[in-house]
RNA sequence: GGGGGGUUUCCCGAGCGGUCAAAGGGGUCAGACUGUAAAUCUGAUGGCAAUGCCUUCACAGGUUCGAAUCCUGUACCCCCCA
């Protein structure tokens, strides 16, 4: 681990939003390596791209010689943070919350190092919530927080100006169960500083009092800013949703094409925020994006970097196989094995090869097997509209068949809607 | 407690007895252009065994040859007066 100036690194990216004295900070971190905790809802079964900001700035931190704590909202999850909601959450099943927090704990360790000096640790506020009785804790905690405080969060304050429907009790209490956390981490490990998006700072500084008025210590706080596209929207949501981190909800193909298709208007931030390339390289790319746009060197390169950071090495090879065979090759040429091979990395599905038999199968009926099409109407609309390829050929007549000689080999057929929307077909029996 | 307004297809929003699967915009999909970019332009956009049939205009009933449109009741939301 290399000592850096680790503000300084984070303040060129532009991942500072807010914090805590800066200067001091930065003097602070710098002393000797410190230990710092960030926190993920387990909302679902899955880290999304949304998370990745967070969990990378843990990464740097344990990079520049500092202790990560990726704290995992067992029991926070169970209320439902109100920061930047505008509505009551609905409460998860417990159940569910308890398959979320393993899956959460078990993906999140990729990103982070568990051997040597500064070894990351996953904990789970649960395990000390748990025990608490609403006394004690009203006893103890609750005693040093003024509600007059709490009152004045932005968080708070946008949902009590609302007139329809305002802020449950369970929802207002949230906030001291997550500055709690960051004193028991205090308590436990010796934790002092918080990092979390930019609607975390009311949550971190709420922390950062507790800390004060519980323990008499001072705490520290940063938050990094969202990431949002320069048309105002969120990153990271395509038409069929989020893109997930985990292989089963997001494929490795589709994770690397996100990137690769990521306008220019947004590649410079998403390197600075999500990539670990030095300060040189990223400006190099900036200029290419200027001089020599048509050569996408930046979307190439943030594509590659992420999909290896989430996905490993042999996810951004199979990533980069399908693409190269998609956007290059003829389909025609490929064989068995190198379709076999990119199968598992694109939306695929099998039909029965009988299917294929007699009249064959309708082109319709295949684009809506293959996900391409979510009815039948779509489907015919897409090839009329000259937007339907199989293998790569344009199909334009509505009521074409498909049989055993349309195959690209043996079993698959590579079906395609628009100019990059890809799905396989495989028939079996 | 009294009075008024609202609830429309993915979203916003017109429609106010037949010509309504329902204007317009957004989104989405496809085409052209291009750099697997943006912007722009064009077309499409409830489902299906499709010159027709079925489902949709908060929910349940009713009037009518015929209702998203009229009536009654129910739910939710907004506004005004107490």
């Amino acid at each position: 681990m290399q000592d850096m100036d680790i503000i300084g690194e984070l303040s060129w990216r532009g991942l500072i939003h807010q914090s805590t004295d800066q200067e001091h900070l930065a003097r602070w971190l710098d002393e000797r390596p410190r230990t710092l905790y960030a926190g993920f809802d387990p909302t679902s079964e899955s880290l999304h791209v949304g998370n990745l900001i967070p969990l990378l700035l843990l990464r740097r931190f344990q990079r520049a010689g500092h202790t990560p704590i990726l704290l995992v909202g067992g029991a926070t999850g169970m209320i439902g943070d109100p920061s930047g909601k505008s509505e009551e959450r609905n409460l998860l099943a417990v159940e569910t919350l308890e398959a979320n927090v393993a899956s959460v704990r078990e993906q999140a360790q990729t990103f982070l190092d568990f051997d040597g000096s500064a070894a990351a640790r996953v904990v789970n506020n649960h395990d000390w919530m748990r025990g608490y009785s609403y006394l004690e804790f009203l006893r103890a905690v609750g005693k040093n927080v003024p509600v007059n405080v709490m009152l004045a969060k932005d968080s708070v304050r946008s949902r009590l100006e609302r007139d329809d429907g305002g802020l449950s009790y369970t929802e207002f209490s949230y906030m001291l169960l997550q500055a709690y956390d960051f004193v028991q981490l205090y308590d436990d490990y010796g934790c002092e500083l918080q990092v979390g998006g930019s609607d975390q700072w009311g949550n971190i500084t709420a922390g950062i009092d507790l800390g004060r008025r519980m323990r008499g210590v001072q705490l520290y706080g940063l938050t990094c800013p969202l990431l949002i596209k320069a048309d105002g929207s969120k990153m990271g949501k395509t038409e069929s949703g989020t893109l997930w981190l985990s292989a089963e909800r997001t494929s490795p193909y589709a994770f690397y094409q996100y990137w690769i298709n990521v306008e220019d208007a947004d590649a410079g931030r998403c390197l600075r925020f999500l990539t670990e390339l030095p300060r040189e390289e990223i400006e190099a790319l900036d200029q290419s994006r200027t001089d020599e746009p048509e050569k996408r060197n930046s979307q190439r390169k943030l594509a590659a970097e992420l999909t290896q950071l989430v996905h490993g090495a042999s996810g951004l090879a199979a990533a980069e196989r399908a693409t190269a065979i998609f956007f290059g090759a003829e389909i025609e040429d490929l064989s068995e094995r190198e379709l076999a091979e990119i199968f598992a990395d694109v939306p695929s599905h099998e039909l029965p090869r009988e299917t294929l038999g007699g009249e064959g199968l309708p082109l319709v009926d295949a684009l809506v097997s293959a996900g391409l099409a979510k009815s039948k109407g779509e489907a015919r609309r897409t090839i009329t509209q000259g937007g339907a390829y199989v293998n790569n050929r344009r199909l334009g007549e509505v009521d074409a068949r498909l049989q055993a000689s349309d195959l690209a080999n043996e079993s698959v057929m590579v079906l395609r809607s628009g100019k990059k929307r890809y799905a396989l077909l495989r028939f079996v029996g």
